[in-house]
DNA sequence: CTACAAGCTCTAGCGACTAGAGGATCAAGC
DNA sequence: GCTTGATCCTCTAGTCGCTAGAGCTTGTAG
């Protein structure tokens, strides 16, 4: 019936440490011990950790996790508030989306670009120089150098 | 012509602790300094500092921009190893996308299926509960309990 | 009863910054 | 020349979600 937190982790597939990291930020709660201060866990523990890999795995964050367990304890409650958060959540990931999708279109353009040839007529070399405000010249490049390169 | 670490901030767009994490970390010379010890900046620094911020916007590691800023000192070299660097960082963009992507799919299905009752009902709650390993049942829950929620 | 695996606590490290304390310096105005 | 206030300096610690290791104790199988 009571088992050690290496069950536990073998049967919530969550290491060790993790747990342990969980129960000190709050997100598993302090277990009894056995008589030599090892923590006891049952499966009600397994199920909560359960649910707290899924939704690592979805990309939840520590803290909307915390409320996710919060509101699941009161299931005669408004759901209003679960729904929220989870949109919330899906929103951020949208807007990741975009912002990696329009990264890698540029990405894309740069790698195609360039000729193969040597570092200074470099497309992904001139692309990461160029881009920014430098509207004005700072004079004297030599063709193929960045004249930036001592550190 | 020589210019104090608020002006290069100012004109890369980099703030000025970052600039002192760069010098810390590699990616920016040690300037020289003046009588009073504060660092003091040129043209060439400024159109550095652009170069990793851009390739930073672009998701570039440190340790990636670092080669990339040794290879465009020289240019005479093939930009073969520029270009499986920024293949390889293509590469990893794709990925987080593809990951991002399925995501954004199983949170849509989630709140989608939400009824918007009670959380004892909540199609959110129940998709992180239910995804683990828990093939037998643990028993007695009550409809609407995950059985899992003191901490 | 002896091994030794697995547990414990505590501290430090990752990446890429950011924030703040507490003090020095610089440039401009009077 | 002097004062003011913005800017600069170094140093430490915090962010997030873990992960790694030291050094010690406990549990369990043979």
């Amino acid at each position: 019936m009571a088992f050690s937190i290496g069950i536990l982790s073998r049967r919530a597939g969550v290491k060790v440490p993790t747990i342990r990291y969980y129960e000190q930020v709050g997100l598993m709660p302090s277990p009894p011990r056995s008589d030599g201060q090892q923590r006891r866990y049952g499966d009600a523990e397994v199920a909560r950790l359960n649910f707290i890999r899924h939704a690592r795995e979805l990309g939840f964050e520590v803290d909307a996790i915390r409320e996710l367990l919060a509101m699941s304890a009161q299931p005669e409650e408004s759901c209003a508030e679960v729904d929220r958060l989870a949109r919330r959540h899906l929103a951020e990931v949208e807007q990741r989306i975009a912002r990696l999708v329009s990264l890698r279109t540029e990405l894309q353009r740069m790698v195609t670009e360039c000729g193969h040839g040597r570092v200074g007529e470099c497309r992904v070399i001139q692309v990461l120089a160029d881009h920014g405000e430098c509207d004005h010249d700072h004079g004297g490049a030599r063709p193929g150098s960045t004249g930036f390169a001592a550190a």
